[in-house]
DNA sequence: TTCCGAAGATTTTTT
DNA sequence: ATCTTCGGAA
């Protein structure tokens, strides 16, 4: 039994919160018959929901509730990290600093993803399947659909049949939304719309080589963990592992994570889900928001109606950011109201700027950024957002030649680079012999063996009772020589039992160097990447962990800088708008505010692809606390999408800032020297940017 | 069968 | 500009 713990009240956490937080935190708390009623809150941008959830798992635990028994499924690791941090600093300040009470550790916090794959591990034998099962990221899952592709003759029809990548977005389209096929070609891929039955055919043979191959994709663990809650004896028992499960996000969660929810808790009881309508902006992943709009219908009965409760006090943002934030978000066709404010009063409106083309945006940038640290903003509270990873690559150039340090979230990942996924499938393969997409690729860095061979080591290493000796015993074409043999010897340490993590991956490091000396002109900078990849081995417990996570939670900047940005050094954030979710910064700029960035050109197909961009816009613009720049350029380079080549575009300004929307902000425009010749005088800012400018001739 | 070079295609966001 | 795919030479 754990004691209960009265908070004190000298030293009071909770005295911070306000009157609706408050209640979210202390709802059905000491309730006569100890259930707590299903919860949704409406959080509000910058309304103190990380905050509130932290406190809320607080106080769970301090009225008894043991952390063993607290599912927290959260959007992203880091996320979940914040909120057992915050958690345990609140606990610890109730416990008085006296307590050897150990700070809160919370061992369920995590993404939907990552829970799923522990759970499936757990009670892999309980469904028929091997709990040895390595888990596909992105790219292998991507590789496993071009073979079955072509495997089932799909690349020899007349037309062209959608490429490996669409197929597989359309197939995880299907699986997480729950829709038919035709509907999900016709809504979201109208183009692949004429190969309806080919997919079919298609995503059959890919769904029984992963069973053959003993290996899941992302959607697997959500679907198999749903298809196991939804077994009545199953779904009471996972349910039952569980008093309390408190969902982030809300608005980001797909179909499969909410019947995961209803299978576990189909009463709601202990269930607490936050999010925020405004700020849906996953649905291309399957997500919708009718889970956060249908809570109360779905988990509610009459005798136990779900309570919700709305968070609009904003605690980040001026009032100038949130008028022009609110004014913005009127316009969504279909929204829960709601109107944040605040009582941080500024005479600073954001600011809209005006720019003649990219190379400007990006010295603009640069100029105002070194601004605001001069005036006392450090770097790292500063951030860069934009709608697409390649937006940013003037400003890394500008950022470069200044020589300001930088990193950049989101857009291509570390774990992408060919010698990275060479590694790893290296470790996969010992790991899981039967995962074939790992060994083929292993097997064609060894020269003479390309894609037949390499099929062939594969189907003898199914077909044997112990992978080991199948791959010892493969006859390997002559040319292949010695450098089989090395392999081979490589592959018995690393399937010999007494090997101790991380001794493995040097073990791959010897043998894969050289390969790398061999295939590229550039191996010292990939060798370098191969180093970092061990040190972060060294991190994990062992080879399996360490493959299931990097997977599932892979590490997320980028840095065009040798190596990570020392931990007291002080960078630029740049991230694009999704991988900005949840943060917030005292000055932010927003690039590329033009018709075609936001709304991308490729989201203006149907009225909800559009509203989602409107959406986009409002998470980059509330994620400021101080100052808010939207820039528009009015020239950018379109690349990749003309016969033509390369060229310039005319863009306009985004349609989201409505002229009805421009009292809300500063108007600037920013001009060159020559393009100022013989026109219109210019409004009062423009005396302040063309200092600037004379300024920026200097850099 | 492998390997290399040329032709062809190319829609953003991420677990 | 980049990545994928395909055809032909070794």
């Amino acid at each position: 039994m754990r004691a209960v713990i009265a908070p004190t009240v000298p030293d009071d956490p909770f005295a911070s919160l306000n009157p609706e937080q408050r209640a979210a935190v202390e709802h059905d708390i000491g309730a006569a018959d100890g259930v707590s009623r299903p919860l949704l809150v409406i959080a509000g941008a910058g309304s103190g929901k990380t905050n509130t959830l932290a406190h809320r798992v607080a106080r769970l635990i301090i009225g008894g509730a043991d952390p063993q028994r607290i599912l927290l499924l959260t959007f992203s690791r880091r996320a979940a990290g914040e909120m057992a941090h915050r958690a345990g600093s609140v606990l610890q300040r109730v416990m008085g600093r006296g307590g050897a009470q150990p700070p809160a550790s919370l061992p369920w916090a995590g993404t939907f993803h990552s829970i799923g794959a522990r759970l499936l591990r757990q009670y892999a034998g309980r469904i028929g399947l091997e709990d040895s099962f390595t888990i596909h990221d992105r790219g292998d899952s991507e590789d496993l659909m071009g073979l079955v592709r072509h495997e089932t003759g799909l690349t020899q029809t007349q037309k062209r049949f959608p490429l490996k990548g669409t197929c597989l977005s359309i197939y995880s389209r299907v699986v997480n939304s729950g829709q038919p096929l035709a509907l999900v070609l016709q809504g979201s891929f109208p183009w692949c719309g004429e190969w309806e039955a080919e997919l079919k055919t298609l995503f059959g043979a890919y769904v029984d080589a992963k069973q053959e191959q003993n290996v899941l994709d992302y959607d697997d663990l959500l679907l198999f963990w749903s298809e196991m809650a939804a077994d009545p004896e199953l779904g009471v028992e996972l349910g039952g592992l569980f008093d309390h499960v408190l969902v982030d996000e809300y608005q980001d969660t797909n179909r499969l994570q909410a019947a995961i929810l209803m299978g576990m808790k189909p009463s709601g009881q202990g269930l607490m889900v936050v999010g925020d309508d405004a700020q849906s902006i996953y649905s291309f992943r399957g997500a919708t928001v009718r889970n956060i709009l249908d809570f109360p219908k779905q988990f509610g009965t009459p005798g136990q109606p779900a309570r919700v409760l709305t968070l609009e006090r904003n605690y980040r943002s001026t009032q100038p950011i949130l008028d022009a934030s609110n004014a913005l978000i009127a316009g969504a066709l279909e929204r829960h109201a709601k109107t944040l404010w605040t009582d941080k009063a500024s005479t600073a409106r954001p600011q809209l700027v005006l720019i003649p083309d990219e190379a400007e945006q990006a010295r603009w940038v640069c100029n105002r950024v070194l601004e605001h640290r001069e005036a006392g903003i450090t770097l790292k509270s500063q951030a860069v957002l934009f709608r697409a990873a390649s937006h940013s690559a003037a400003l890394e150039l500008e950022l470069m030649r200044r020589n300001i340090p930088f990193v950049k979230f989101g857009g291509l990942k570390f774990l992408e680079a060919a010698h990275i996924k060479d590694v790893l499938a290296v470790l996969r393969f010992a790991q899981n012999p039967c995962g074939r997409m790992a060994g083929f690729r292993v097997a064609q860095l060894i020269p003479g063996i390309g894609p037949a061979t390499a099929g062939r080591l594969l189907d003898a290493v199914g077909e044997a009772p112990e992978a080991a000796l199948a791959v010892e015993r493969f006859a390997a074409p002559a040319r292949s020589g010695g450098e089989w043999q090395a392999f081979v010897a490589l592959y018995r340490a690393l399937r010999a039992p007494g090997l101790r993590w991380p001794e493995d991956i040097e073990l791959v490091k010897n043998w894969y160097l050289p390969q790398l000396e061999r295939m590229h002109d550039d191996a010292q900078v990939r060798a370098a990447d191969v180093e970092q990849l061990a040190q972060l081995a060294g991190g994990y417990a062992s080879r399996e962990r360490f493959l299931a996570e990097i997977t599932l939670d892979p590490p997320e900047a980028t840095s065009d800088r040798a190596g990570p940005p020392l931990l007291d050094e002080d960078y630029l954030i740049l991230s694009t708008i999704h991988s900005a979710k949840g943060q917030e910064w005292k000055s932010v700029h927003v690039l590329n505010v033009v018709d075609g960035c936001i709304p991308s050109d490729m989201a203006t197909g149907n009225t909800a692809d559009i509203e989602e961009e409107r959406r986009l816009l409002y998470v980059a613009m509330t994620r400021a606390r101080e100052h808010l720049h939207l820039v528009v350029p009015n020239r950018f380079f379109i690349k990749q999408q003309s016969q033509l080549g390369d060229r310039h575009v005319y863009a306009a300004r985004s349609r989201f800032v409505s002229p009805a929307m421009l009292r809300h902000f500063e108007q600037c425009v920013w001009i060159t020297a020559d393009a100022a010749k013989g026109t219109a005088p210019m409004p009062d800012s423009v005396r302040m940017l063309v200092r600037e400018r004379a300024r920026g001739a200097w850099k």
